[in-house]
Formats: C-alpha cells, structure tokens, sequence
DNA sequence: AATAGACTTCAACGGTCGTTCAATAACTGG
DNA sequence: CCAGTTATTGAACGACCGTTGAAGTCTATT
C-alpha cells in the first residue's frame, strides 16, 4: 500500500460528501455520516465544531481546487490569445474542463462534491452565503474575462448570461436521473463525454445570441 | 369580501409551499407549516396522510395548471405555424412564458412555487420520481416541437439542450440572490423581466448552436 | 518511564421530529 | 331537531436529532 491512511478528518469529510450529496444537509444526520465513516459520532464536534462547520469544510476543501485549477487554465487561454483577449470558446473552456476533467479522471469523492455543488448553488438557503464565500472571487475573474471576450455586450446581458451557464451546468452535474428517464435510456445523467461535448457549443451559441440580440437595445 | 374562505386544506398547501420552496422537505417540520397556517398539526395527516403525500400534493397542485397552460400556448404556436413547424423561439416562448406570466401577474403562490422546483428539479432525492411523475408527460410533447423546430438535430442533442435549458430556467427561478450579489446589484434575482428578455435568446442561440456543432459529428 | 497533549470512546442530555388516537366540535341531509 | 358523517382538537407516543462532558487511550518529548 502505497498510500497513507486517511485520518480521520478526511474520513469525515468524505462521507459527508457523499451523504450530503444525496439527501442534503438537513436530510443527512451525523449518525450516518460518522457510521459510514466508521468514526465516533463526538468526533465531528471535536475536529469540525459542529453540523454546519463540517458542511462548509465539505464544500470548501475540493473548491479550493477547483478554484485553483479554474484560474490556472483561465490565465494559460488568455496568455495563448494575448494581445486579443481570450475567446468565449477558450473562457467557457477553462472553467467547465476542469469539473469535467475531475468527474472522468478522478476519484468518486469528485462526483459526490460536484452533486453536492448542484444542491446547495440551487438552494436559497445555503446558495447565497456558502457559494459566494467560496466561489465569487473566482467567478468574478471569469465574468470579467467573457466580458472581454463579448466586445459590446452590456455587462447585465453577461451577469445574466453566466446565471444560464451555470444553471446548465449545475443540473448536469446533479445526476438526478431525469434525463435518462425523458429520453428513455438515450441519454444517461453520467455522461460526462456527452456534456463535454455539448455544454460548451450550447453556452457559447447562448451567450453570443444574448450578447447580439441585447445589444440594438442598450 | 368577494373571496371565499380558503379551505383548511388550500391553508396547508399554501403554508407548506412557502415553507418548503425556503428549507427543502428535511428543513421544514409540519410544527412549522401548521404553526404559518394557523390550523392544527394532526390535519396534515387527516387530511394528506404524512408529510410526503403533503410534499407531492403541493407540487401537483400548481404543476397541472402549469401543463396546461404550457399545452395551450403550444398548440396556438403549432396552429399558428401550421403546416409548417413552429420555429424553435416560439416552442421556447410556450415553455416559458407561462412561468413567467404566473411570476408577474400572479400571487406570491406561484413565486414559492417555482423556488421549490427549482429546489426539486436539482434533488437527486426527488427529481426523478417527483418531477416525472408530474411533468414529463408535458416535457415529452415540447421536447417533440422542438425536435421538428430543428431538422436534423440528433435527437441526443435536443434531449441534452432540453437539459441544459431546464437547467438555466431552474437556477433562474431558484431566486438564491447570488447574482445580486455577483453583480454587486446590477442584476436582481427577482427580476422577471430581465429573465424574460435574456433567457429565451439564450436558449434558442443555444439549442441552434448545439444542433449545427453537432450534425457534422453524426 | 513519566508526563503533557492530542485524540478517541461512551453514555447521556434536552429538544424536536412525524405520527397516532380518543375526544370533541361542526356540519349536513333527513 | 336529530342522527350520522366529516372535521378539528389536544395530548401523548417512541424515535431520532445535534451536542456535551467525563473518562479513557494513544503519541511524542523529555
């Protein structure tokens, strides 16, 4: 065995993504967590102080990566276009390749985090504060960059555009199955090819249309 | 006062609407919607038989007015083009509109309403029994027009787009305050007709743009 | 080996949950 | 007005919740 134990930290904070991933925060217990960590159920409070502060651990250690990975493609398509700003096609890239990257590439803790991303980015009670504590200086790099890359788009028309593009992306990343069930069996929700290659021609088509059809009325 | 008394059971759907659509099912006890509605805690059961018949009534309730209004504006389009396909933007405007006229001219019902499926489209505890259930009949008939809309689009990529739109639609309705945020108020979440003016080109520019980039791949 | 600190275990706390049931009240057709 | 149905009330049930604290174990340093 090559790899080290996990601590138990790590085992918390693995089962609870995968638990909050499925049933939610408030649907999840920290006896079923701890069980299927095989972890005391005292130790969530000594290592994380609490529900919530495990909650927020959850989403904010793979985010941190994610953030990271994000900036690091975002700041290579912009130095490959420079002087021109980068295209929209290159933008869109840098930030949907990385998730789908981690979903084909990497581990399940992936999958369970970017299911647990879909909740809470649609659930008005964590949606706000969680996702913009994690995410919105990120984010914020990446509107300003498609905005660059929109000559003439009115920012609102950018803002709005990004809040489709993420809508998109967030109900494919939630795997709930619907998808398999409307086509009956042609498309499968884990797919992650399949969103690979239409995720990306869908959102740039958008927000071209958005930009185009929005700018005769400012 | 023309209105009649609304029934204890039109209370309970009213309270447990509002209720749900904020904290999911798990975040919201029967003490809570009972208490808003101001009839007692036994009638849930009496009257629905337990919190989750109470959960599906209300997502039925407003869902059929929904899918008919929906099927309405889709034959009028469909008459109205007739012989000819109705054009992709007007399949979209009798998706949409719908949901937007309840949201502008309609009771704060239907602003719960629609944050709550959001919340359950993006639930893989719930969005594949709950929302097939109640819409795919519908779904099925609007992912048909759009398919003729688009000749020669793969059916694959109609199903993904269809996926992708209900995506952009869902987190617009979510009404988290995120883009509020993001746009350190330059958009508001709750800005009907922002939605209106942007979503629709977004999707049609999207739906053509995934139906050209993915012919040649077939 | 002794000691200090970090980690883990176990049992229990008060509180809230969804559900149930017998009783009472309100309504309805005769 | 009465009988029979429907609706509502209030109290209680057992189960599960997140959190806590005291006691025990492990680990590293002296």
């Amino acid at each position: 065995m090559a790899r080290a134990k996990r601590s138990t930290k790590e085992k918390l904070l693995d089962a609870a993504e995968k638990r909050f991933a499925r049933r939610g925060f408030h649907g999840t217990s920290l006896r079923e967590i701890t069980g299927e960590a095989g972890v005391d159920l005292a130790l969530v409070n000594y290592h994380f102080g609490g529900k919530k502060p495990l909650f927020a651990a959850v989403l904010e250690r793979r985010g941190a990566v994610l953030n990271e990975e994000r900036l690091r493609r975002l700041t290579e398509v912009r130095r490959a276009a420079a002087p021109r700003p980068a295209s929209t096609e290159a933008v869109i890239g840098a930030f949907f390749d990385p998730i789908l990257d981690f979903l084909a590439h990497a581990g399940p803790g992936w999958h369970s985090y970017f299911s647990l991303l879909a909740w809470v980015n649609n659930s008005p009670e964590w949606g706000r504060r969680l996702m913009s504590k994690t995410f919105n200086a990120t984010v914020r790099e990446f509107i300003g960059a498609l905005m660059e890359s929109l000559p003439g788009a009115a920012p609102e028309d950018v803002f709005w555009g990004y809040n489709f593009l993420t809508g998109a992306l967030t109900l494919s990343l939630a795997e709930t199955g619907r998808l398999d069930i409307l086509s009956s069996g042609l498309c499968r929700s884990t797919d992650v090819a399949a969103i690979r290659a239409r995720l990306g021609p869908f959102v740039a088509a958008g927000l071209r249309g958005l930009a185009q059809a929005g700018t005769p009325r400012g």
